[in-house]
RNA sequence: GCGCCCGUAGCUCAGCUGGAUAGAGCAUCGGCCUUCUAAGCCGAAUGUCGCAGGUUCGAAUCCUGCCGGGCGCGCCA
């Protein structure tokens, strides 16, 4: 339960009493009435807006109205007292009970606390990584996999039904490429001395078992045939390779698409012949003149009609090309009819990865979607900008085995999964990076992914010191719901036990805003704020979790120990992360 | 030239979709090891929220215009 939006509904329906009683006027609207945790603890549990949303437009006096629905929500049965302060904010005390009672809904619950029907089984359809397929993957892709992973793992856990995909862009010339760097590696293989990687062509190591491959398979059959005759065969076999060595670098930091959409496949199924009669029988498509780029004019622009669509009829800042001068289509072309096969197969609400250089792309997709949807769909584009990779502040001079970038393998082996799904949510989405190698192995407060693991480390440690305490006793969860949790008095422990109530919210406002940054912010405060609690009880030992003349006490704050855990590890698990049960070296 | 993103403590960044006295970590200064991990905890100090207007009962948050930084602009993908 998330006691935020419970609590709206409370309110909700004693603003209904309101109107009924006349107090409030027929036709009050209170889509702007919130309620949400206030800034200053000492306020209270929960603040309302109500009365200084609700007074204007009735006519009255925002403390009168307040107190008038504060009277009403003394009457409920949580509610230890009801404030009215400032402008009319209205905060709520919760009772000590009402909070004692949450532990037990977190340890039933367990790692699935916080899961919401916010999402209503609701479609979405997440797209991420979408690399070329023609080389390992790198740092850059890393967090562009990890944001649409756990943005996605979020919205399954808010209760949307997530797709998560891959678009495989292996129509357009980079994988000619691709296939004629393969062929030379082939023509390797059978003995030829290929002598150094002309320009233009991939150089990677990557590709040499690609060539042997194919000469195993084939022999020297393609050998002294035109490009005309192997170009297919090669593009094919090393896009699959290349698809087989990107599935490989994603299983490293355990990511698995749902979908794998190719693009030369849709465009062979007809996707863009059919997106073009979408928009030419709307009148979109147009043949027209572009103005020559801003800025840095290219060598050879010139100016002639194209096929255009009318992008500026839908908030994009020009028209745009769909056809290149040989007659193909472009990449916006079969970007379109890839949307737009998106939405036909159910998906409404489209959230797209991107990395940031490709942020000149939003606005040209946005109205694309918008034409070919009726403005049904919304599509959100997450922007991912640079990691720059650092070793104590400087960047970072890491082997670079595979071309001339550090590859996300490489960074797995350097500090391994969990820490890179964890860093790369340090930040949100759309700030730059910076990824400190040898900061994210100290063991410090200053390392969010050492801390918030010592948290769930040091659950486990609590857990054993009880166990060995009490030898006879049952800490089990099981056990633990039947507590006495009304001895759980001291101000610390409620106010820790409120701030695992807030992880539902967080959950929830995580996935409406689709950030999943947010869920490390969370655990990081979690974290210190179950520090807190562990170290007052040096200073005040009657505080230990473990008081050894006094099971039924031990047994109520095992029970608080154990929810932190829970939601420790519901949070880790939404960030895809392994919880440690113990941390020493 | 145009578009997008960013600008918050000395540094690195949060800020819950417009709420109350703007928060963390690092760095600085000070305190805490006879028992639950000192790999830690506590306290102190630190701000014209880039600037100027506007909307609002209320703005770091929304709008407009500037200033500064990053990314991008094409029939590339």
């Amino acid at each position: 339960m998330n006691v935020f939006s419970a609590f709206k509904v409370i309110v909700e329906s004693e603003i209904e009493s309101l109107v009924t009683d006349g107090t409030l006027p027929v036709g009050t609207d209170g889509a702007r009435v919130s309620v949400d945790p206030p800034r200053d603890a000492s306020h209270g549990d929960l603040a309302t807006n109500a009365a200084m949303v609700l007074a204007k437009p009735a006519g009255l006096k925002p403390r009168d109205l307040a107190e008038s629905l504060a009277e009403r929500l003394r009457a409920q049965d949580s509610v230890e007292s009801v404030d009215v302060a400032g402008p009319g904010f209205i905060n709520l005390r919760l009772s000590d009970e009402f909070w004692q009672k949450l532990l037990v809904e977190i340890l039933v619950a367990g790692e699935a606390y916080g899961e919401s029907d916010m999402g209503q089984g609701r479609p979405v359809n997440v797209e991420y990584v979408s690399a070329n397929p023609t080389g390992p993957l790198h740092v850059g892709h890393a967090r562009g996999a990890v944001v649409g992973d756990v943005l996605a793992s979020l919205l399954a856990k808010a209760g949307f039904a997530v797709t998560r995909e891959y678009y495989i862009n292996d129509a357009g010339s980079q994988v000619d490429v691709l296939a004629r760097s393969a062929y030379l590696r082939y023509r390797e293989a059978l003995g030829d001395d290929i002598g150094e990687i002309p320009e233009g062509l991939y150089p990677g190591d990557y590709l040499v078992p690609v060539g042997k491959a194919l000469a195993e398979r084939d022999g020297s059959k393609w050998q002294d045939l035109d490009e005309a005759e192997w170009l297919p065969e090669f593009r094919a076999f090393s896009v699959a390779a290349m698809m087989d060595l990107i599935r490989d670098d994603l299983g490293v930091l355990n990511i698995r698409h749902d979908e794998f959409s190719s693009e030369r496949a849709l465009v062979e199924a007809g996707g863009v012949d059919a997106v073009m009669q979408t928009l030419e029988a709307a009148g979109l498509i147009y043949e027209g003149v572009l103005e020559p780029p801003k800025g840095k004019l290219p060598d050879d622009w010139e100016e002639r009609p194209q096929t255009l669509f009318r992008a500026s009829d839908f908030g994009d800042d020009t028209d745009r090309p769909l056809k290149k001068s040989d007659g193909s289509w472009t990449y916006f072309a079969s970007d379109l009819a890839y949307h737009q096969d998106k939405y036909r197969r159910g998906f409404s609400t489209l959230i797209d990865v991107w990395g940031a250089d490709h942020g000149g792309y939003v606005k040209r997709v946005g109205a694309g979607v918008k034409a070919l949807t009726g403005g049904e769909a919304e599509i959100d584009v997450k922007l991912c900008q640079m990691v720059r990779l650092l070793e104590d502040g400087e960047p970072a001079k890491m082997s670079k085995r595979s071309g001339n970038f550090v590859t996300l393998r490489d960074l797995a082996d350097a500090v391994g999964k969990d820490v890179i799904r964890f860093i790369m949510l340090t930040r949100k989405n759309d700030a730059p990076l910076d990824f400190d190698l040898v900061k994210v192995r100290e063991q410090s407060r200053d390392n969010p992914v050492f801390y918030v693991q010592y948290a769930h480390a040091r659950t486990h440690s609590v857990a054993r010191m009880a166990a060995e305490a009490f030898p006879d006793a049952d800490f089990g969860i099981e056990a633990l719901q039947n507590a006495d949790l009304t001895r759980l008095t001291d101000s610390d422990e409620l106010a820790l036990i409120r701030l695992l109530a807030a992880w539902p919210r967080t959950v929830e406002g995580a996935a409406e805003a689709h950030e999943p940054h947010r869920l490390a912010f969370y655990l990081y405060d979690l974290a210190a704020a179950w520090a807190w609690i562990c170290g007052k009880a040096r200073g005040e030992p009657g505080l230990r979790f473990v008081v050894a003349d006094d099971v039924d006490v031990t047994r109520a704050r095992m029970a608080l120990v154990l929810a932190v855990r829970a939601v420790v590890a519901s949070g880790l698990s939404v960030m895809g992360v392994t919880p440690v049960d113990e941390l020493r070296e």
